[in-house]
DNA sequence: TCTAATTATGGCTTTTGTGCTATAATATTT
DNA sequence: AAATATTATAGCACAAAAGCCATAATTAGA
């Protein structure tokens, strides 16, 4: 029967740009003076899941941003402002 | 044996910072006048992706938001342009 | 240096984002 | 109104996000 898997089928991780947020992440947690798992803690999420982001080992969806942002005080723009190099 | 469903295992889903969002795509998406399929497909997305996103359906990730700001060519941060309301 | 704090990683599970495809609903144009 | 274009929705499959837990690695402080 043959199940043939799809291969052609691309998903989406953009390492530029997770790069680009993960540092731009540390750097406000750091100037916050947020421990990782503080961060975790206040935004209810994972410390394990604040430090995948932070060493790009995840593709972070906009709401775990949105807490990030809360607990850190910030507009969400402030998180992503940099640019995004052309393709 | 009774398995006991881990209740206690909370995803997030920010409806109103992905509210704000689906907005303010929308809104930019029809001043650069795309339609939804022109921007999925030169973003290299799905239509039902862009849809959805717009639609409030899905709490997209990064490198989606990514590729949808390179085809509008503004900044990551254009689309987060919005004051998150607090908790 | 030893200790404690912080950060990074790994395995496993559940939930969900996204692709794909088709169709329905709505808007626009003729 | 009819045809066409655009947007919304739905179901399925698969990959991956994120939770949880433990532990290793690294850094900071005594």
């Amino acid at each position: 029967m043959k199940e043939k898997k799809d291969s052609s089928r691309k998903l989406i991780f953009d390492k530029e740009g997770i790069t680009l947020l993960a540092n731009r992440l540390k750097q406000i947690r750091k100037e916050k003076g947020f421990t990782q798992e503080e961060l975790a803690y206040q935004s209810e999420l994972t410390l394990s899941q604040i430090a995948r982001i932070e060493t790009m080992k995840t593709n972070p969806t906009v709401s775990t941003i949105f807490c990030i942002a809360r607990t850190l005080e910030i507009p969400v723009s402030e998180l992503f402002n940099f640019q995004l190099p052309k393709k």
